[in-house]
DNA sequence: AACACGAACGGAAACGTTTCCATCCCTACC
DNA sequence: GGTAGGGATGGAAACGTTTCCGTTCGTGTT
């Protein structure tokens, strides 16, 4: 079916009768050239069942049509949503996408001295990956465009949601609902550097404070990103002595895992317990949690969207921030004191 | 801090006194360069910042050291999670990852026809993703080599679980508790050719069969993938005169959904209905879902290896089936009648 | 002492495009 | 009718490596 050997532009133009030239440009839509010459080259091209090699033409080109995206975490759903919006407009744009995992520290060592992306792409967008200065004047080296997604950053071009104001909204929930003696399950990844979702907790503290609450240190606890550990925050909220009656978790996992402690400690959600999330995860609306929804995968595109204006030499818009919205389901309620009141 | 210019290989060899042709054996570990020479020469690549260029090295070379993962839905954990390991493997081993999103059938037709990975990769792996005959003809013609993940194929070297058996894994375990009206919720995905989760169907009638129980078509309902589905066949099956006591989902998504009808419905699991589903999601553990395990990241990193060793030249195996196991939760138990008769 | 041999190295031809520049020819205008 | 101008085309120089050969030189053998 395939005879052994790849055919070359020169087969090309040779069978189209035409130079090397005229066929590059033919092929490429370059103006220049008769509406039949094209004709005729890409009929040899599709005869001869012709691909440009990429290789060689970036190099003549001196440009790469790909660009990496970097994240630390594939598997969780935020992350891999992002990837997926900007992946969608990427490859529409006609580019490649270059994947980079940077999980841990070490990864993280390893991707920003050794740069594998370096000269291989034409931009890099980093998903909610704050980068530190060190690493700025490294990216600096590769000398391409840098955009960031999901977390908010300075330097460079971004796409992010407004992190204080989606606690905001959420915090704002239970204190209408009510509840005076919120707890604050807050989430950090400890592959990276904090400040990250720091947002998310100053809405707490602003939220208390405009509803004239007090803060409690002990309602406060801090804890690695997951499932699991939401799990063991919301145990060591349990062994309080006097517990809370809603529950503002930095996100949807750790919310469930917070859900889960309840469950088991025979306490019910809302009825006992009211918890919130951040994300509108696609397991929140199975499990009925009330959370505050971000918009992932626009986010994704944006960034793609940016990347993809950035490249096109026109000049793009510097940032953008999306807007969040709650979304009321089950697992928020007046608490109990409020409802006998009521 | 950067002058403007990338510096070439000829910059290297001539600071180093050497020429192109040492420079470039030293810097690329080939044998017959001294090693005092071979210093000289990483000495003024660091000095210079220099790095290859890749188009240059591989168009000279005529190899991409670049492989193309095409995945039918990157945010489904499921496939992030494989590729997840499939990214690890190949990164550890030097070769980059061109990430292509093949959704719909749309994306599918148009992946096919314009082979965007054509002689840009020297390997592709394909993510649960079933290819037909025609597609299998057009991918022959990129000439390169193809591994399966997370689906079972013929053709290509590949890596998967035997469906069949983990769906028998979650049928004897409610068989063994007792529940003799079992359902089913089959999942398919509508983009794509189906029959690839036929064996966790099977498994459903082979375990009914051997335990000499009557298969009730009223009990088998099959839905597209998603939770949501999952939810209003859930649905539907409450709606029979007399519904199931367990109920055998193909996925843990599709179980969380049927929870979810459940529980709206006022039935309790696992007390009323026991629910078991496929995979492992995260989520799973958080919920107290029981349900069959897979080892996805896993599948991931195998398939990456067989990538490595078929570039490597070493004849890779062929194929591997890894092994499932069920993980027993809060989701299932014992139905009611049998309790009471205990 | 002549010779063979191998290690280290340099010259230069690939690899397959793109694109600058020159050439040719045809048309339109004076 | 001559010439300017422009559209279509071709020649050839990049782009930055890798690698095939050939050369040189030092060492060990007979």
């Amino acid at each position: 079916m395939s005879n052994g050997r790849q055919s070359s532009m020169a087969d090309v133009a040779q069978r189209a009768g035409v130079s090397m030239a005229t066929a590059s440009r033919a092929l490429n839509g370059s103006p220049g050239v008769a509406e039949t010459t094209r004709e005729r080259v890409f009929l040899a091209a599709q005869e001869l069942a012709y691909v440009v090699s990429p290789e060689a033409s970036r190099l003549a080109r001196g440009t790469t049509r790909r660009v990496a995206v970097v994240v630390p975490h594939i598997s969780r759903w935020f992350f891999a949503a992002m990837l997926e919006g900007v992946e969608g407009v990427l490859r529409e744009a006609g580019l490649d996408v270059l994947l980079y995992h940077v999980g841990d520290c070490e990864d993280r060592r390893d991707f920003f001295d050794r740069l594998p992306a370096r000269r291989k792409v034409d931009a890099v967008v980093v998903l909610a990956f704050p980068v530190d200065e060190h690493e700025q004047r490294r990216f600096q080296l590769m000398g391409v465009d840098i955009v960031a997604a999901g977390g908010q950053h300075a330097t460079y071009p971004y796409v992010c949601i407004d992190d204080e104001q989606a606690g905001r909204q959420a915090m704002d929930h239970l204190l209408f609902l009510g509840h005076e003696r919120i707890a604050m399950i807050a989430a950090v990844d400890p592959d990276q550097p904090a400040a990250l979702q720091q947002g998310r907790s100053d809405a707490y503290y602003a939220a208390l404070g405009d509803a004239g609450l007090p803060v409690d240190g002990q309602l406060v606890v801090t804890v690695d990103w997951g499932g699991a550990e939401g799990a063991t925050a919301m145990d060591r909220l349990l062994s309080l002595r006097n517990p809370p009656t809603a529950v503002y978790a930095h996100s949807d996992e750790v919310a469930l895992g917070a859900i889960r402690s309840l469950r088991r400690a025979g306490l019910s959600v809302p009825e006992d317990v009211s918890v919130i999330g951040i994300d509108d995860h696609p397991v929140a609306e199975l499990v009925d949690l009330t959370t505050v929804r971000q918009p992932v995968e626009v986010q994704g595109e944006i960034a793609g969207r940016i990347v993809v204006d950035l490249l096109s030499g026109q000049a793009a818009q510097k940032s953008v921030t999306v807007p969040t919205q709650l979304v009321v389901r089950g697992t928020t309620a007046p608490p109990r004191g409020a409802r006998q009141r009521a």
